[in-house]
DNA sequence: GCGAGAATTTTGTTGCAACAAAATTGCGAA
DNA sequence: TTCGCAATTTTGTTGCAACAAAATTCTCGC
């Protein structure tokens, strides 16, 4: 046997596999609202997007769907999941644990220039809704709030919060446009920002989740209108 | 198009593939310690390992690696984690999130039955820790701990808390038997069983965060013991 | 029109062979 | 012995065909 003393020293030495290209597509499409709440996935459909052969697409399906950003309509139908009121409730619970966490986590190593980031992002989200440019808007959020939970050093809780988001982004993008009316978050942004700079870990976990909770409501209402809709 | 107005009546309508079944035993055989840390996975070995052919045995190890139940030593190399110290920390700040409000939720909804069910579970933690049956040890604290987190009828929280102990499962295995010289876990364990009870959810809480912290504690120690070990 | 059921098409899974690439082994020089 | 390097073996991925089963379409009777 050969001498391993490395161990633990082997980080990020993922090779690139066409599978891994074709679960970071879909998972952008996802997220970008591509495939909305309902829509159905094929295999041999994805395959032929991709310009892959369907293994790797399968690849791709399964593993989406072991996360639960793909679920089963069927034995053999993958839809993107429509989220009914328990399923949002559940999300929304672990949301604010686990980016609760992130964000207490975060507040200990936010340096200057990390705020001049979100800074900058938080513009970004401005003019995207200035514009009405919600799937942007939408993205520059992610990256918001994906700048701040990276911030806390723990690669596999962010990666836990991704597919998170996996399961709620699509729901996301059927809200728009009422949801940006608002300006949705910012005010919760800008605490965010405040707290990071002054590393307050319990004011910038209360603003992320704060923000959470808004989207929560906002999804909740929607959802109730869709059904009231839907009924008539 | 079809009428689908059921949407999301469609509940637990997984097909049973033969992927699903390699993973379910590649778990079962995770948690159990037949594969210790460091351990070597093939896509070959696997298949001959549970009788099926190579596809269903790469679906299992994909899946494994995608939870981080598995992790790349390189890029065609495929292993049982051996946890670093960050790595430990970094589960074990996750776990206190995620089974901590696991543990607040079920709070509300344990009745005298479920009670019941976790003292004779303790019974057989604490008959198998007399015996030094470790391996049966472990397996029934961790269907203590399940029992009480699926109590809180949060589905998709309790199968992110499984994929949690995937990852530490392989370590603590490597701690007995010294792990369990002290009776590890009884006291947490029968104020869990009491603030069950009387649904009282801050202490439940707090009963299955020492458990975890106990239990945190220990692997490090072992760890430090390891590494100091290795290096003379 | 409309629903039930048959006929047809589509679909996911599985096993497998081929290929490139990585891991391992073997060997020889210092 | 130990290190470097080449030969060899092992390995994961990919594409694909076959198959069973599910989804869809069509048809016919009412």
């Amino acid at each position: 046997m050969a001498d391993n003393s490395i161990e633990s020293l082997d980080l990020e030495r993922a090779p690139e596999r066409l599978g891994d290209a074709a679960y970071r597509e879909m998972k952008e499409r996802i997220i970008r609202g591509v495939y909305r709440p309902g829509h159905k996935l094929t295999v041999r459909a994805i395959a032929q997007d991709l310009e892959v052969s369907t293994t790797p697409a399968r690849d791709a399906i399964n593993r989406l769907t072991s996360e639960g950003a793909l679920v089963y309509a069927g034995p053999k139908t993958v839809v993107v999941p429509v989220l009914d009121a328990a399923a949002l409730r559940e999300i929304t619970l672990t949301r604010l644990a686990l980016e609760g966490l992130a964000s207490e986590q975060a507040a200990q190593h936010g340096a200057p220039a990390d705020v001049e980031e979100l800074k900058s992002l938080q513009k970004l989200i401005n003019s995207a809704l200035d514009d009405k440019r919600y799937t942007d808007a939408l993205w520059h959020n992610k990256e918001f709030h994906f700048t701040i939970y990276r911030l806390s050093g723990l690669p596999q809780l962010v990666s836990m919060i991704e597919s998170l988001w996996l399961r709620i982004g699509p729901s996301l993008h059927n809200l728009y446009p009422e949801f940006a009316e608002e300006k949705y978050g910012v005010r919760n942004h800008e605490i965010a920002m405040e707290a990071l700079a002054e590393r307050d870990a319990a004011s910038l976990r209360a603003a992320m989740e704060n923000d959470i909770r808004d989207g929560y409501r906002r999804l909740k209402r929607a959802n109730l209108e869709r059904d009231a809709g839907r009924s008539s």
